[in-house]
DNA sequence: TGGGTCCTTATGGGATACCATGGGAAAACA
DNA sequence: TGTTTTCCCATGGTATCCCATAAGGACCCA
């Protein structure tokens, strides 16, 4: 059973709001998570978005440490004071809150970017360029070395 | 469901009272505690606050060591001694005491920071500045580790 | 193959509910 | 009796719900 794949670029209405892309809506009723996950990127202009596949993931980086000590509370601000929680209405859309605008400098549009076990939410421009750079790194990884350590399907 | 997560910045009022965010009273509602769990951190200029999940986390800890030992009695006096249990009104606020006033340095306004199984009360300022440093502990924290299975992230 | 119909999807907008905040009055306290 | 706490209500702004519409695609049928 896929993930999310493909990408999508919706346009925000006055209300600040977007339409996800139906194939994503589709991917997270599957999941069953109630409304979307999200969480600003630590190291791109982007916003990490899913179900509870990439919840999982961030509670298994914060597990590693034990609660209540400076380090826990050092990586559970990291990731979880970056995260939220939005709704999703009865019509598939969310609304960008300041957080998410402000660290992936949107404006009046949203490119949502399929990651398999999560999408990304990007201002279109920043994607473009983005994207044009990692394909000229995957591009040198794939013809200058042994086998890239396939374990996911190839982005 | 998730827990803690996000962080809102909110505004006391002439009578020490300031709102607490929301979703974090959704997530107290649910998990059953009466009222709100205080205590000072050990480690820097916040209050843990939450409800049985972190009193439970809060037990683990003071239960590591045999009661009536000098060493529990420390860590007990150490531990409730810096605890409160401040009521929440019918508006969903609670009053700031002097004891969360003086350690975080709050004057006028309150960061509240979602971190899972608990959240902190913060000075606004000082939180920007944790929170900066959070971000780069965080990241050497999750490079340095084992590797998490990385699927599609081109990082 | 061409045309028509139905359905899904993205988007816009009005109405309503919720939330943070301020303040008054009753109640508890000293 | 003066002071602080607790309860209750008011309000402005925002988010949420609900309905409308247009465009595109899928599907069916001739």
């Amino acid at each position: 059973m896929s993930g999310f794949v493909s990408h999508f670029t919706n346009r925000l209405d006055a209300k600040g709001r977007v339409s996800i892309p139906a194939p994503f809506r589709a991917v997270l009723a599957r999941d069953g998570f109630e409304g979307l996950y999200c969480i600003t990127s630590a190291h791109c202009d982007a916003v990490d978005a899913g179900g509870n596949e990439l919840l999982a993931e961030i509670n298994k980086r914060s597990e590693a440490f034990a609660k209540l000590s400076p380090d826990h509370d050092a990586l559970a601000v990291a990731l979880f004071g970056a995260s939220e929680n939005p709704k999703i209405d009865g019509d598939g859309r969310m609304t960008i809150s300041d957080m998410i605008r402000d660290h992936a400098g949107i404006t009046d549009q949203v490119t949502f970017v399929g990651m398999n076990y999560k999408f990304q939410i990007w201002e279109p421009a920043k994607f473009r360029e983005y994207r044009a750079e990692a394909q000229r790194r995957a591009l040198a990884m794939l013809s200058g070395q042994a086998p890239v350590p396939s374990q996911g399907e190839p982005a």
